[in-house]
Parts: C-alpha cells; sequence; structure tokens
DNA sequence: ATGCTAACAAGCAGCTTTGACTGTTTCAAT
DNA sequence: ATTGAAACAGTCAAAGCTGCTTGTTAGCAT
C-alpha cells in the first residue's frame, strides 16, 4: 500500500481518520435523508441506512449508537441546508428585479424541495412521536424565525405595515405548502401554476405601493 | 338464558350473528381509525386495534383476514363518513344567511375533523406505499368529485365565471389544508382567524357581486 | 335435538428490526 | 516497531408484528 502523507495533523487540518470519519458520517446522513424521503420515516432502518451509504450495519451504529442519534444528526444536518439554501436562494435576487416574484419563487423551490419533504415526513411522525417531536421542534422553530428575518431584510420598506407583512407571510407559507403537500400526496395539480399567480397578485395588493 | 325471537330472519331484518357481526365490524373500523389518529399509520397494529376494539387479535383477524383488508375497509368506512358529514354540514346552510361564509366555516370544520386526520396519515403513508395509494386514491379523488359539486350547488350563480368559482374552491382547499395541517404539526399558529378571515374576504371579491 | 357454521380466543412459527457484543483492519503516537 | 485507539464488519439474542392454525362457545336450520 502506498504510504500517504507522514504528516499527521497541521493547525488546521485533521488527520486521516477524523476526516474519513466526517465523511462518513455525512454519508450515513445523507443516506438516512433519501431513505426518509424515499421509503417515509417509519421505514427508514438501519439496515437501509447503512445500504445506501455504502456500509456494513455495524459500521454506521459505530458513528452513531442508536438509530435515534441518526436521526437526530439528521435533523440538525437538514436544518442547516435548509437554511443555507434558503438563504442563497433569497439573498441572491438582484437589487432591481421583481423581489415579490423572486422571493414567491424562492419559497416555492423550497417548498417543492427534497429536504422541505424529509421534513414534511418527519413532522408527520412526529405528530404521534413525542421525542421525535423534542428533536424537531426546535428546528423548526429557528427556520421560522429565520425566514421571518430574512423576508423582513428583503422587504425593509414593508415593516411600516407590520400588520399587513405578517399576513403575507402566514399566507405565502399555508398557501404554499398547503400546494406543496398537496403535490405530494395527491399526484396531480391542475391549479398550481393559477395559484401562484394569484398568490403573487394577492401579496402585491398587500404590500406598500413603494414595492408594488 | 332468555330465548329470543322464534322468527328467524325477516326480509329487511338480519339474524342475530349478522347484527352482531356487523355492529363488530365496526368498532374494529372504529378502533383503527382512533388508531391511526392516535398512534399514526406505522404505528397502527393488528394488536392495538383489537386492544382498543376490545376484542382478541383473532377476532378482528376473523372478520378481516389480513391487516390491509382492515385498512381497506377503514378507508370505505372513512369516505362515508366523510362524505356525510360534509355534505350535510354544507347543505343545513340557511337560505338567507352568508354562505361564504358557512362554506368556509364547514370546510374548515372538515379540515380540523378527526376523520380528516386520519385521511392524511393514510395519505402521506401513502405516499411511498403502493399498495396503501390504489387503496386510498378512489376515496380522494371520490371525494374531490364530491365536494366540487356540492360547492356548485351551493353557489349555483357563481357558474358564470368558471375561472373564478375553480380558482376559489382551490384556494379555500389549498390554503385551509395547509393552515390545519401546519396545526396538526406545528401547535402554534397565531395567525389562523386572521388568514381565515382574509381568506373569506378574498372569496367574495372572487364571487360575482349577486353573492356578495 | 343435532349437526353446522359463524364468532370469537389463544397459541405458534416466521420475519424484521434493534442494540449489543466480538473480531479485524487501519491510522497515529511514542 | 509497537501499542492504543478508532473505523469498520459480522453475529446474536430479544422484542414486536404478522398470519396461520387449532380450540371453544353460541346461534341457526333441519
Amino acid at each position: 500500500m502506498a504510504k500517504r502523507s507522514a504528516k499527521p495533523s497541521g493547525p488546521g487540518e485533521q488527520g486521516w481518520q477524523a476526516q474519513k470519519s466526517a465523511a462518513t458520517r455525512d454519508q450515513i446522513l445523507s443516506a438516512a435523508v433519501r431513505c426518509i424521503v424515499e421509503l417515509g420515516y417509519s421505514r427508514t432502518t438501519t439496515m437501509k441506512i447503512a445500504e445506501r451509504a455504502g456500509l456494513s450495519r455495524g459500521a454506521t451504529l459505530h458513528h452513531f449508537p442508536s438509530k435515534l442519534d441518526i436521526i437526530r444528526a439528521a435533523v440538525d444536518y437538514l436544518h442547516e441546508r435548509r437554511l443555507r439554501a434558503f438563504r442563497t436562494s433569497v439573498m441572491s435576487i438582484p437589487e432591481g428585479t421583481d423581489r415579490i416574484k423572486a422571493a414567491t419563487e424562492a419559497y416555492w423551490a423550497h417548498a417543492t424541495h427534497p429536504i422541505f419533504v424529509a421534513f414534511f415526513e418527519l413532522s408527520v411522525a412526529a405528530r404521534t412521536d413525542r421525542e421525535l417531536r423534542k428533536i424537531l421542534q426546535p428546528a423548526q422553530e429557528s427556520f421560522d424565525e429565520e425566514w421571518y428575518k430574512t423576508a423582513q431584510e428583503v422587504f425593509p420598506e414593508w415593516q411600516s405595515d407590520k400588520a399587513a407583512f405578517d399576513l403575507a407571510l402566514s399566507l405565502v407559507q399555508h398557501l404554499m405548502e398547503g400546494i406543496a403537500i398537496s403535490s405530494m400526496t395527491h399526484q396531480r395539480q391542475p391549479d398550481r401554476d393559477r395559484l401562484k399567480q394569484y398568490l403573487e397578485d394577492q401579496l402585491r395588493a398587500l404590500a406598500p405601493a413603494s414595492i408594488r
């Protein structure tokens, strides 16, 4: 076998083992998320996760001693990525463009992303699973806060009419998620685009004139 | 033991056994629905169902040879009651009243009813369970049709503007269900009443002047 | 009254999943 | 080089769930 770099551990770098370990951890969590999306939460087993991660079941159990530990880590993993994806997509809205259209598109992209599907699966399972709910709740609340703050940053001049702003956010959130969930469970939804267009129009009506 | 009526089986009546059997069937299905609502679909087992129905597991397996048979029957059971509840609540709207308010209240009552919760649980499970989806799909489609027809009957003069009518129905359905689902998973939703009021206002804007 | 059948009860075998335990290889420090 | 620890792999017992099969009671027809 080829000898690797003799230097064991630089200041910022980590050793081979730690690096490999982190990579494997990510593989496991990624596999767990894929399982949740493809099989649903209840059919997600440690074996299926290991299989998709290309590891033995013993290996995954080495990194995460119990199934719930995987889920716990997967929630953090999902939360981080959801926040990042959402923030970057919203923040990348150019100055002069139609912010309302861009923001609704951003939320729609979020609500149809596999990450959202995974969160949704977990949320539904958490309804009847106290342990899971305890794990999930902080992430949900954190995301809600963050998305509210982000919206405030994108529409600073809307803060003059806080009631309308809050209503608009609620409307976006619940309607978008209603449509997205409906498109997950029922497979057809003929009015999706029309509803999205309608939502945009209504948001414009709620927004101050300066946003239009 | 007291002798029961010697007449074995009148034309419309059924014998003791058949009557008892039907009652037990209903107990089982009712227990199954309670399980789905309280435990979620995946944690609903034949043992838990039997326990809640006050029967042995063997007895339930006598009436429904497999678990999926119970689910199949439970879907029909739910579908029937959902339709009946929805129809009666909508049809009982008095002539002179605010039909839009009454109809939205009716849909809200439907979306927060345990029957809807059960259907929702099943829908989510069906996303990743082909067998269950095959069972559920007809009931879903049937309900969608029925609720569309019912709405047409309640608002006959709205049929002049079919596009607006369809949009309004989609809006009600997706927004209401979005709110309802959100209130199942997240436990708080401060803007629920405000959103409901907003929805009503928007429906009035979509409706022809004759409805107001 | 006497079979016959339906309504239940109870136990058993097989499968799946989980967590723990044991063994093996690879890395890193002395 | 050797020793210790971490990263894996594989096996095992325990528990839960399902469906089948056998046994018991109660209604129904002849």
